[in-house]
DNA sequence: CCCCCCCC
């Protein structure tokens, strides 16, 4: 082998293990190993430094999941360690390594055998004074912990923040670094255990989101210091199963303070790093797949606001304050959004603005609808964690931690106004808070095996609605099409500059790169093939079919990179499927009419119930 | 150890 070997960082594990930070070390994976079929998936890694081997390597983020599963850190690849944690877990009485991020710094195939210290970096120090980059500097101050200055004391409270992905209630040496994107009321409680009072917040950092709940002393404790936006470092805390009856956050843990908890307010130059709010925007079209009571993100045009009005409600006898606004987005669909009490007074934005909203509630009346409870509006104009309720169809409601931003500095603000004030302000828009049963409510939900010549008819498509993961994608989706008054027949290629055209009868030196994806999904139950065609799929893959072309002409490696994005990722797929009879046979054949990824969809009632039936 | 996610 000529090529030049990549060096380990020999001596970087020991250093590693007895708490000292190494900053970016140089490892290669022996090998490595899914650790369990439940969620949330994990893998576990053997690596070495030359010298010592390490089996302790744990990989949780999904980011990082995705990449395993694309192949990119197979046998003996060399990696870089850009961001790891140290942690002692108690009941098993050893050390855990989160990787959180690695990069390659060779790829197994090409080096094929295990490196040995010889040809390792020799000392470690060496390694380190060679780089000067801040975080470098930081790592090796933070050792230097008997001469304390601001600097020390920075890098002390940066050392061992490990992210909220990595929680989990198996350690409990974990320290997090998160920004608060709401806070709950102070509530009090009584029943047979006794009472006291309540308060909650939800966290973010840049790998997860989590709720943290404060009872009672810790509720009188931190009540007052918690504030929306604010970073914190929270380290300590009971970390038990999350309730979804009372968070929709995309998280199976969730945090209790105790009276050991510590909670620190960031500095000024520490919050910088900390995101500012994390969005899974799900487009208003694809609200009709997504499961009633479910929690969205989503951005949108404030097409109108309406009046805010006081009723009694019959059922409680409540007085309650509701504001009706219709969200609009690039995909020509409308949805009614409402507010609630307070949400609904304070609500104060003209029209035509965009907002992004977080985790409203998705609903059904008279179509889809997405409202907020009581939640503190800010001059904002995104919905995070918007429920999807059904009444008559769908709706939005916003619920205690739904919050909203308006003109947020995303590209998406952008990409609406753009789309907006060149068309969207004219379009005829799809509501899909109407009465009547448009959309996929109606469309039953069927395992991949339930999909056969029983279920599907014979002469007309069927519909219906599956959750699948994508494991495996054709490799030519691309065809030249004729592209002349909307005919989008293939094209033969006279190999002398046109393109001919059977349909149009034509001979043109000009095509269209259409796209005619095949994917194979599987399920709990089965697999099969679906069709996607050219809309969906250069939605699911994220890429134009002329972009996927040009990649196809002049780049392979990112051409597969391209295909395979949608690979090992979940989906709620509506299909429609028809039987196709062949000379000697007959296939059931699927196209998907349209998708949505499933993490973006959260915890979803009508999903959970499903699974429920078919697995009891 | 706690909340109902409300209305048409």
């Amino acid at each position: 082998m000529s090529a030049i070997l990549p060096k380990l960082s020999d001596g970087s594990l020991s250093q590693m293990l007895a708490d000292q930070r190494v900053d970016r070390p140089v490892l290669q994976i022996l090998v490595y190993k899914q650790m369990t079929q439940s969620e949330p998936i994990k893998y576990r890694f053997q690596m070495t430094d030359g010298t010592e081997v390490c089996s302790n390597f744990i990989v949780i983020l999904p980011e990082l999941i995705q990449r395993i599963s694309r192949g990119e850190f197979e046998k003996f690849t060399v990696v870089e360690l850009t961001a790891y944690t140290l942690n002692i877990n108690k009941q098993m009485e050893r050390q855990i390594i989160i990787v959180s991020d690695m990069s390659v710094v060779m790829s197994g195939s090409k080096i094929g055998r295990r490196l040995d210290k010889s040809e390792s970096n020799g000392p470690l120090l060496t390694n380190v004074s060679l780089n000067t980059n801040a975080n470098r500097i930081e790592a090796n101050v933070s050792v230097v912990t008997t001469t304390p200055s601001s600097m020390a004391s920075r890098a002390a409270n940066q050392q061992n923040v490990c992210p909220i992905s990595a929680i989990t209630p198996y350690f409990n040496a974990w320290r997090i670094k998160a920004r608060v994107t709401s806070k709950s009321n102070k509530r009090h409680w009584s029943n047979a255990k006794g009472e006291g009072s309540v308060f909650s917040f939800d966290c973010m950092d840049d790998s997860t989101e989590i709720r943290v709940n404060a009872f009672t002393k810790e509720c009188e404790k931190f009540y007052d210091m918690i504030e929306t936006n604010k970073v914190y470092y929270i380290t300590k805390g009971t970390v038990k199963t999350a309730n979804k009856k009372f968070s929709n956050l995309v998280n199976d843990y969730e945090i209790t303070l105790n009276s050991d908890s510590l909670v620190e307010e960031c500095s000024e130059m520490e919050v910088m790093e900390v995101p500012k709010m994390r969005y899974r925007f799900v487009q208003i079209k694809d609200l009709p797949a997504v499961g009633l009571q479910s929690c969205v993100d989503l951005i949108a045009i404030v097409k109108s606001v309406e009046e805010c009005n006081a009723f009694t409600s019959k059922k409680t006898n409540k007085e309650l304050k509701k504001r009706d606004i219709i969200l609009v987005d690039n995909t020509s669909y409308e949805v009614r959004f409402t507010l609630w009490n307070e949400g609904a007074e304070q609500f104060d934005c003209e029209p035509n603005r965009v907002i992004a909203v977080k985790n409203a509630l998705v609903g059904d009346f008279n179509g889809r609808t997405l409202s907020a409870f009581d939640c503190e509006p800010n001059r904002v104009i995104a919905v995070k964690n918007a429920l999807v309720g059904d009444f008559n169809g769908r709706t939005l409601s916003a619920v205690s931690n739904t919050t909203f931003q308006l003109d947020p500095d995303i590209p998406e603000t952008n990409i609406l106004k753009e789309w907006y004030e060149r068309e969207g302000n004219s379009v005829t828009t799809n509501s899909l808070s109407k009465s009547g049963s448009e959309g996929n409510r109606d469309t039953e939900w069927k395992f991949l095996s339930q999909i056969n010549e029983q279920t599907v008819g014979n002469d007309n498509r069927t519909y219906f609605n599956v959750r699948a993961r994508v494991v495996q994608t054709g490799r030519q989706p691309l065809y030249k099409a004729c592209g002349q008054n909307g005919c989008l027949k293939k094209v033969r290629d006279n190999n002398n500059g046109f393109y001919h055209c059977d349909k149009c009868q034509t001979d043109s030196s000009q095509f269209e790169w259409r796209l005619i994806l095949s994917v194979a999904i599987s399920d709990c139950t089965g697999e099969g093939w679906v069709t996607i065609f050219q809309e969906q799929a250069e939605k699911i893959l994220g890429i134009s079919a002329k972009e996927l072309s040009e990649l196809q002409e002049n780049n392979p490696q990112e051409f597969l990179k391209a295909l395979t994005v949608a690979e090992f990722k979940q989906y709620v797929f509506r299909i429609g499927s028809k039987i196709e009879h062949y000379m000697d046979e007959s296939r059931v054949k699927s196209v998907a009419f349209n998708f949505t990824p499933v993490d973006a969809i959260k915890h979803s009632k009508q999903l959970i119930k499903n699974i429920n039936e078919w697995t009891n």
